[in-house]
Parts: C-alpha cells; structure tokens; sequence
DNA sequence: CGCCCAGAATTGGTCGGACCACTTGACCAA
DNA sequence: TTGGTCAAGTGGTCCGACCAATTCTGGGCG
C-alpha cells in the first residue's frame, strides 16, 4: 500500500484551524471580540508571534476583523468581503453564461420558497438600485446585493456563494477594462425595467417566469457588453 | 466632498502588496525563489516577523509555497489551490443540491461539446479514481479532478470556477466531521459505477442522459451521507 | 448632576535577536 | 555507485521590549 506523504503542518495553521472550529461551532459568535493576542498565547501554550500569524491567516480569509488597539472581532458572515477573490481566469461572457444558469434557478427557487421576509428583502434591495441609478450613481453594490438576496431567498447558501464568486470575478482585469466607463443613465434603466420582471414574478410565485426573466436579465447583460466591448474598438 | 476614510494599512499589508506586485508583474516567475526571509526584510527595511506575516497572507491567499528549510517559492497560477475559499457557512446538504445543478448543466455541457482531447482527459480522471479505490486510497484528489475535468470539458471557465468554489467547501470544519471515518471500499464501488454512468452518457455525446446522470450520482452522494449522518449517531 | 478631557490601562503593531528543525548539497568512505 | 556524515542555508518558533491606537476611568468644570 503506498505510503502517505507527511506534511508538517505548521503551527500557525493548527492555531488557525483551532480558532476557526471555535467560530464555527459558535462558540464565538459574529462581532464577537476574542482574547487579546497574549491571552491567546498563554491559553494555546505558544507564543504570541505564532498566534498572530494565524489570526493573520484567518484575516485573509476573511474570518477576522482585527481593530487597532481595541481588538479582534469574528466577521459577520453576511459581510465577509473576499478582497482577494481568487482570481479564475474566467472571462466576463464565461461569467454571464454561468450566472445565467445558476441565478436563474435562484430566482426559481425563490419563487418557489422565499419567506415573506425575504420578499421584503428583495423588494428592499430592488428600490435601492433604482435610488442609486436615479442619484446617477453606480448601482453596483446595490445591484450586487439584489442578487444576493434572491440566492438568499432560494434556500440554498452554496447557491448563495457559487453566486457570490461568480459575480465578484469582475473584480479581475479582464473585466475592469470592460466596465470602466460606462455610460449608466443609459443602461441603467434598462437593468431596472429587467430587475422589476424578475422581482414581478418571484412575487407572484411563479418560478418558470422567474427563471426566464432571470435569464433573460443575463441574456440582456450579455449583450450590453458585447455592445460596449465593440464600441469601446 | 467627502474625505476618504483614512486607513492605516498594517505593514504586512504593504509588504505583501509589493511582493504581489513583483510577481503578477512577472519578477518573479512561477515556481522561482524569493529571497530568503532575512534578505527580504533587510531589502525592505523591516523586521523579519513583519515579512512573515506578509508571507504568511500571500501563502494563504495562494500565489506563495513555502517549503520549510528549502525556501519560498511562486506558486504556478494552474496550480493554484484555493485552500482558504471562503469559508462560505454553506452545510454539506446545501452544496450538495447546488452541485447537482450546476454539474448537472455542466455534464450536458460536457456531452455536447467536449473535445476529443477532454474526453480523454475525463476518461483518464476516471481511470485514476478506480486506481485508487483498488489500492483502497482514499481517492479524494482523482474524484476532485474527475469533475473538474468534466467541468472544463464544458467550455466555460466560469463553471469550473463554481464548481471549485463548492467542492472546496468541504475542507470547512462543519463538512470535515462528516467525512472522518467514512468506510471507502465500500462506497467507493458505488461511486464508481456512477461515474461510469456518467463518462458513458458523454462519451455518446447525450446532453440528457449526461445531465441525469449527474444527478443521480450527487443525489446518492446525498443520501449516502445521509446514511453516515445517521450511523454516526 | 451631567459633560468633557486628561491620564491610565488595555490591546494590537513592530522590532531585534536568539535558538531550533528541516533541507540541501558537498564530501568522504565502503 | 551507494550510503552516510556534516555544515551551511533557510524557515519555524520563541522571548522580551517598546510603540501606537483605542478604550476606560476618574476628576474637574459648567
């Protein structure tokens, strides 16, 4: 039988790996502030330089919200912003095509079984976007967040995160170059006009609408992009 | 005008940002040598735990390899295992359903438009699975290469990205417990047979059939979990 | 009594140095 | 060639110290 190869996990992962049961078995709670560092040390029995090193690895993943000379806080999971969002190669019409596909059956989830809290939700995050788009701002964390609360309202949190990726890819270079400027009054009312089917059907209960209106949002995008990538040369 | 919000990046911040920046702009090429760790601090003009610290987050964040006693190395972007992704607080039985789904479409996917040289690579990750359940590995890694494959063979990067996101989810705590002492050889079979299903439905070129079989087989992962969740008391 | 501010205490940030464990490669002997 | 030994290089861990930001506390003032 082949032999396995050890791998000499470094302290800092076990002290990570520790702290991180800790968090997810709820023993500490989001916004929960931990022990000090040097109360950490002693309690785990290493020196505090370990223990920084792993509350700098659970920072990273987004675990960890560490406070200047006031302390270290669990992060609230809703709020867990990946700024390193590993970066996939995936292309922006790649992006479309597969949030076509997984938001659009979010979105008939959602009309199958969203809690009338998460109607409200939805509805919420959908006014927040025309807000935005009439103030001439950049609806893109509002927009963001409408597609969230859909995932969130299907039931399902992997939807919820593979959505969640998918979206925050844009944060790559590919991408940027493709959103940098463009013209929002324009577009932005044609987003609403498509948010507002979307929103129309999973509120009436009627997932396949809400699916096709889903995808045909994307569909839509889609083709936005296509629009500026051949204007923009 | 609005002041921005001042933030005091902690130095291990910065260094890491410069060093990210050294490799994404080709200094340092995958799979080369940084300077040792004394070296970088001297050249930067900080302490030695300062630069581990930013080490530490690119090694978390997944572009660096340390190898203890050997020295600091570029991780090869192909290679590039997203070990921290999120940990998304997604249960296994959510992940589950979602994988169904978009594995599901990525198999039909798969089935429709797969080049000869994907089918190979699919049929070769197939071969690689059964290898190991013979020697009674647990074959972990070939299953996770298995779809990928797949996933790739869908021709949308994007998918394979989401498809990661999920399976990796499984290095979370909540999901480790389940699969601690789980009996290989015995499931192992079944698991094999339906990828078999699964590659065959491909091979023939049948979106349909390739899509079920996808389903069938994350449907009976579900329910062999199921069967542990329950045994293991 | 309530508000405000200065000083103390708490807590994370950074530093320098020390010693240990592992890896690597050179060298030597069988 | 093979295997073993050894030294140098490198990361791993630790200690103690001091700095900087935040928070707490208590006393003075309105």
């Amino acid at each position: 039988m082949p032999l396995q190869t050890v791998e000499p996990r470094r302290l800092y992962r076990k002290i990570a790996d520790q702290i991180s049961v800790l968090i997810s078995s709820g023993e500490y709670t989001p916004g929960a502030r931990l022990p000090p560092e040097r109360d950490l040390a002693k309690q785990l029995g290493v020196s505090r330089p370990s223990v920084r090193e792993a509350l700098i690895a659970l920072e990273v993943e987004g675990l960890l919200d560490v406070r200047v000379g006031s302390g270290i806080y669990v992060t609230d999971p809703a709020k867990r912003h990946r700024r390193h969002a590993l970066q996939g190669d995936a292309g922006p019409f790649d992006v479309i095509r597969a949030r076509a596909l997984i938001e659009g059956e979010c979105a008939a989830l959602a009309a199958k079984a969203a809690s009338p809290a998460q109607l409200d939700a939805i509805r919420a995050a959908h006014d927040s976007v025309v807000r935005e788009s009439r103030h001439d701002h950049n609806p893109l964390v509002a927009d963001r967040l409408f597609h969230v609360r859909i995932a969130e309202a299907s039931g399902n949190s992997a939807l919820v995160l593979a959505m969640q990726t998918l979206w925050d890819q844009r944060m790559g270079p590919l991408y940027r170059s493709l959103e940098r400027k463009t013209e929002y009054p324009k577009m932005a009312a044609e987003t609403v006009r498509e948010h507002e089917a979307i929103v129309s059907a999973i509120m009436r209960r009627d997932p396949r609408a809400a699916r096709s209106a889903m995808r045909r949002h994307m569909t839509q995008t889609h083709n936005r992009y296509i629009k500026e990538w051949t204007a923009g040369k």
